[in-house]
DNA sequence: ATTTATCATAAGAAAATCCTATCAAAGCAA
DNA sequence: TTGCTTTGATAGGATTTTCTTATGATAAAT
């Protein structure tokens, strides 16, 4: 392993440039015997003489015309270190891996990215589909930088914001349309459909019926809110979507939207992140980018 | 202008690999705190951070790993740097710019250059042939590494080392074969055709006839010994040559060759470069090559 | 709750770097 | 020649950097 040092290099390029232990001090802003030394180290390093010490004169030798080439590139390299850095702190720039529950994704996501691109055109964005148990775990990995969930996530390690909150619709048959609304309680008496285990949505729901959660209670959980409305619309049951699933779910199948009253159920949605993530900063702007995207329903 | 260390680099990079403060300063032989003091240094002089200090694992931030292989690069370069050092400082490597006098170069070089390639097989040579002047000039300018000239030379600045001694040859046309000896005075008398002004080798030939080296006596100076040799050939006179131009300057021209006798005349060729020259140890090597392929007179 | 692992911090020691002053050599001028 | 000037090398001491040991803090493991 080689002991040269930058400051060596950079000693080393002023004095091939200037042709002058004094000026070449000068613009290093140093004295001129501490460049002396630092290039007769260099020299006694590297184990080969880069200069010739001629009177009234300075000259590189052979390997001096060859190693000053290096150093510049060597330089060269170090001050692009800096640069990226630099370009790195300023603007959000290279990958965020951004993780998602499915009961959000499809509604929010193509919102969310348009609006990042925009603030952001230099960020890649990755995005990952799952639930929220997978989510924070991978959270904890460092395979994500973030994750929108329903919250509380109640992680020491990881920050939480809030981004909105969202009602839960009821949707039955459109044969239903004009029955009465149901109380949270007359649900647990109706054949309420659910998503399969693991989803949170699912929990939200069992818990607004005052039901526990825990394994299936009939074999008809499905594995989208999309399914779900399609059996709803086969009159297979009710069922509840988020509010922001509606425009999207309901576009083509026949069933009726209601909302309920007193007491309305309601999730709140917000993005998680490690509290020791270096993108901590940058990740709040990145939480209000979303909240105002979020806001803007179309 | 950023002010990074190789050093820095080495312990990131080092951490980078192990993913352990403890792990890497011990590859790097020192404790884990000056480890941890360099990287944090580090940190705060690009204005990023590089790793995110998680509890039970140290894990790269996106930049850092960006920072990690652009510190390999820089790192590669500068052990790069060394070994060409390495390189140029064990075998005469590069550029070796050789300056011959035009009344030596035709005859010493092929054997000169052909023993220095099977010595140094990486080595680059340049020739320059030219009169004494010049290359102690073009020497003194950094122009020429070392020259090739008659001894002495003189010169505090440079360092001279013999290689062998010529013998003069008289050069008369062929009807002369049979005709008595001249001497040096006798010489004087007869129509002795030189090298025009400038060369050494005129010098010394007026030297030996005890006549003032100047200005031209008549207009039949030569400007090289192939044309001298024709010259006498061709009946216009007499004239001296180095022993080592005889074979080839005489092989197509009917002339006859003397060898004189007491005295015999001489003069010393030996090889000059800049006492300040870094090659100056590999010079006295080179110069060993050069008087052994001189040696062996074919 | 205690122990362990791991990184950060602190304080003093050691090393490096730098500066001022001075020297030495060589070119230049009188 | 004899100073005089320029230029790089050297020396000694001050300053800054870097390192080590000792200790602290935190979270995981037991």
């Amino acid at each position: 392993m080689i002991n040269i040092t930058l400051k060596q290099l950079r000693y080393f390029e002023a004095l091939a440039r200037h042709g002058h232990f004094g000026k070449a001090a000068e613009a290093c802003a140093i004295s001129q015997p501490a460049l002396s030394m630092q290039i007769k180290e260099m020299e006694e390093t590297l184990g080969a003489s880069l200069i010739e010490r001629g009177p009234r004169q300075v000259r590189l030798t052979h390997f001096g015309e060859v190693a000053v080439e290096r150093a510049r590139d060597i330089l060269r390299a170090a001050e692009e270190l800096g640069d990226l850095a630099r370009a790195s702190r300023d603007r959000l720039v290279g990958r965020l891996r951004i993780g998602v529950i499915p009961t959000i994704a499809p509604y929010l996501l193509p919102r969310v990215i348009s609006a990042l691109t925009v603030h952001h055109p230099e960020l890649e964005i990755h995005v990952r589909e799952t639930v929220t148990p997978k989510l924070i775990q991978e959270l904890g990995e460092g395979k994500l930088d973030t994750a929108i969930v329903a919250l509380p996530v109640s992680e020491a390690s990881l920050a939480e914001t809030p981004l909105f909150s969202e009602t839960f619709m009821l949707v039955r048959s459109a044969s239903e349309a004009s029955a009465p609304l149901p109380s949270a309680d007359t649900l647990r008496e109706m054949r309420l459909l659910l998503l399969e285990e693991g989803h949170c949505f699912r929990d939200q729901a069992l818990s607004f019926c005052n039901l526990p959660s825990g394994p299936p209670r009939e074999m008809l959980d499905a594995s989208s809110l999309s399914t779900l409305v399609q059996m709803v619309s086969a009159g297979m049951g009710v069922t509840l979507i988020p509010e922001m699933a509606v425009p999207v779910e309901t576009r083509s199948a026949s069933v009726s939207i209601s909302r309920f009253e007193n007491p309305e159920p309601t999730r709140t949605v917000g993005m998680v992140w490690r509290k020791s993530s270096p993108l901590a900063g940058q990740l709040n702007e990145i939480a209000d980018i979303v909240r105002s995207s979020a806001e803007s329903r179309p």
